[in-house]
RNA sequence: GCCCAGGUAGCUCAGUUGGUAGAGCAGCGGACUGAAAAUCCGCGUGUCGGUGGUUCGAUUCCGCCCCUGGGCA
């Protein structure tokens, strides 16, 4: 790693900005990064996608020109992104910025990969493909009830906390016992891999309800306005497996109902709507149960909260630990 | 004006052979360790349009009225 000689890894500041969708946390970043010298760096599982520009809200590339932002549109919608291959492209955009004498500033909605970079994540191996697909296959076959009885056998303590409807965790907890020989509770008592070395401090943006719900609103027809229906055809184009991550991005699904002849088009705007403010819900709960000691502000981000932030930073960001 | 169909939760509706009612969605709360913008779990008192009547008891049956569709004039 390119780290100063004398001058320990945790002493390297980074300032993470957590929000739920629609609440500004770019606009936060890039501000910040253009005032501290600083590298945006993505921490959001979708905008990753390079298909996904307008659907994503990714910065513009105005905004990447004054800033410079990192993982942004930088894998193929055919691929699946995960946080464990994000957290080991995160560290490296972390480690070169702090080789380059810069603040990276790693901004998300995506709850899961800002609690690997910050505790860090089980070290569980990499799971063959073909096990992950034989994980789904197998779920596909069994369904829910059958599928998690069957894991019972192998990770009885998985299964206690994962409810038969919840496929994805099921399906998850399977493939590691059967790709490592190991429950997942096991590897995840053998303690996380290191987070990332650095002084870390978060600032959550936590706009009220009824604020952040309009601009969720606000924004989808912003990204129609934008050419949030064309980026889907194109999409839709590529003929993609419907279950990869990209396909279900908040939007996607629902312009591609009506793009299949399945929905009014102003019907699929009203679902995408919807959808983006059952996702800024659940980033709610996530950011007020698993990001406790983030420095919370109530409000939609605006520069007037500059001043706010800035003596946040140089305070608990800037200033070295004892 | 007449005929028909409706008026039940924020929305769309179900239901009660008369004993004051329940789904989906919304909303709210919660979970979350490698596809997480994913995947799930929990929470249902509302003058059952109004008003008279029958009844021990009416949201349910009857009368009248109001409103909304559709049809006939």
């Amino acid at each position: 790693m390119d780290t100063e000689p004398n001058r320990p890894a945790t002493d390297h500041p980074v300032l993470v900005v957590a929000g739920p969708t629609a609440s500004g946390k770019s606009a936060l970043a890039a501000d910040v990064a253009a005032a501290f010298d600083g590298v945006v760096v993505n921490a959001d599982s979708m905008q990753v996608y390079r298909e996904l520009r307008v659907l994503t809200a990714r910065p513009s590339a105005a905004e990447e020109a004054r800033v410079p932002h990192r993982l942004f549109g930088i894998l193929p919608a055919a691929e699946a992104c995960s946080a464990g291959g994000w957290l080991g492209m995160a560290r490296d955009e972390i480690a070169a910025a702090h080789a380059d004498g810069r603040l990276p500033i790693v901004v998300g909605g995506t709850g899961l990969y800002l609690k690997a970079l910050t505790e860090g994540l089980a070290a569980v191996p990499d799971i063959p493909d073909e096990v992950r697909a034989e994980a789904r296959a197998e779920h596909a076959r069994l369904g829910g009830e059958a599928f998690r009885a069957a894991l019972a056998e192998r990770d009885p303590e998985s299964v206690a906390s994962i409810p038969a409807g919840d496929s994805q965790r099921l399906i998850r907890a399977w493939e590691v016992v059967v790709g490592t020989g190991r429950p997942l509770p096991d590897w995840q008592r053998d303690g996380p891999l290191p987070p990332v070395e650095a002084r870390v401090a978060t600032i959550a943006l936590v706009p009220p309800r009824d604020l952040l719900y309009a601009a969720c609103d606000g924004r989808f027809d912003a990204m129609m306005a934008d050419g949030a229906l064309e980026e889907a055809r194109a999409l839709d184009a590529l003929g993609l497996d419907d279950s990869l991550p990209a396909m279900k991005a908040v939007g996607v699904p629902q312009l591609l109902g009506h793009i299949r002849g399945e929905i009014p088009l102003a019907d699929a705007v009203a679902a995408a709507k919807q959808a983006t403010r059952n996702l800024a819900k659940r980033q709610l709960t996530w950011i007020r149960h698993q990001m406790t000691g983030a420095h919370v502000i109530s409000a939609q981000y605006s520069e007037r909260l500059l001043p706010e932030i800035f003596s946040f930073i140089r305070q608990f960001v800037l200033t070295p630990g004892p």
